[in-house]
DNA sequence: ACCTGAACACCGTTCAAGT
DNA sequence: ACCTGAACACCGTTCAAGT
């Protein structure tokens, strides 16, 4: 615990751009069986099985040790901590295909396919939203997606500094919608009807326009408030594509 | 641990509408002082000071309790526990004056003062918007910055449904950009040079275009990032407000 | 009635001792 | 050389015993 407060500045933080670099010099570790049978391969699996089941809460090195029938110790010779384990499991889930805007889409289609899509594969796996925000996903899968949307987005006329942008704007608003609303479970419509029931009894003398629209702030459902911002940001992006080439 | 593994489903979470709802019902229950000299308010200023100098994770109900001079039981007379406590405080830390917006300003001029002033609050105080994303910022502080901003965007001409969802929008801007952006700490000029020396040296067969776009992805500062995602935001609710009363 | 020491059931990580 | 039991230094929370 001392470690994580007071980390070792000598050695990179695990995902951070430099720990990533050495990763990619070094090549891969190919991670060779070990005689007990334990790899990072299993390592990860065995996590993602506990994220599932119980949550990332429950994915201590303890449990995932004992999901493995071995000790906690046993872990630290494939891994060096449960930062890094869940920064490469992270990864490893962000397998992107972003093949299909390959095809003939115009630009505005195409980045609502991109963003629904990231959405979607977030959506799809449990907890990996919340792991997202915890870095900038600069592994191999992460960024085998993000090339191939960038390759995307200039053939489409975007400019490299607009592309750039677009991508991180995108991105960004994708992650970060999902966490706020997944977080609180806006997902659950009694979660919904809990905050109109709390919009329309609180004092109306001091907040009236927050009484007067509290279907309109607790009603909204997660899928309608990320398209309705999509939409806005596609807007927008228009309005600079434009600028940029009119 | 069991408990927020498997958290009673009969008592609310904190920070939920249900709980803020049960909160607000039973008044507030207004703290009077104990024998001791404990109160919540010192609680939370404790907290508030291990936070600013020792990190959030710092905040432990051990480390809190030391700071106070006392054991940790103590703290449990006052609040029902860590997350209880992280969310009453955020609430305190949310003092948003929305008032300077009372002014002259165009609705976009204005909402980029709010989107700003926001964003200002949260970087001032350390950790907030770690904090600020787990929950859906319910507590009466936070109300009455939502009261302010939504009563200033229906005198600019908002529909109540659009008001609404441009409050949300925004407020979900603010704290996602931050949250992506400070995590990875981009503010330090020498984690961007990382992240460009990092998309220089891969596989420029594999990523060309990351490795010809390793500039324009790796050198945005934050307050770039987040000032070309507003101008896109406000522009796209320029054209929604156009739809709306063309 | 109010408070809290001590205990319970957990953590991540290290390292010396085993094979 | 590789592995891991046992230990270290922490957690949040509860509850019975104290005042």
């Amino acid at each position: 615990m001392i470690a994580s407060v007071n980390p070792d500045p000598s050695e990179p933080r695990p995902g951070s751009a430099e720990w990533w670099r050495n990763r990619y010099r070094a090549g891969v570790p190919a991670g060779r069986p070990r005689a007990n049978g334990l790899s990072l391969d299993r390592i990860c699996e065995a996590t993602m099985a506990i994220i599932e089941n119980e949550g990332l809460d429950a994915a201590t090195m303890r449990r995932i040790a004992e999901y493995l029938g071995t000790g906690p110790a046993s872990l630290y010779r494939h891994v060096s901590g449960r930062d890094e384990l869940l920064v490469l499991l992270t990864d490893r889930l962000m397998d992107f295909d972003g093949r299909s805007i390959e095809e003939d889409l115009d630009w505005r289609s195409g980045c609502e396919l991109i963003a629904r899509g990231f959405r979607g594969l977030l959506l799809g796996r449990p907890a990996l939203a919340e792991l997202c925000s915890r870095g900038q996903m600069l592994g191999p899968n992460s960024l085998r997606g993000r090339e191939q949307v960038l390759r995307w987005l200039l053939r489409e006329g975007f400019s490299a500094s607009l592309a750039a942008r677009t991508y991180l704007l995108l991105t960004r608003y994708v992650i970060g919608s999902l966490h706020t609303n997944d977080r609180s479970s806006k997902q659950n419509p009694d979660e919904r009807a809990a905050v109109i029931r709390l919009f329309e009894e609180i004092d109306p003398v001091e907040f009236p326009t927050v009484v007067a629209l509290a279907d309109e702030l607790g009603g909204q459902r997660p899928e309608d408030e990320f398209e309705f911002g999509l939409a806005v940001l596609l807007d927008g992006i228009a309005a600079s594509r434009e600028r940029e080439a009119p």
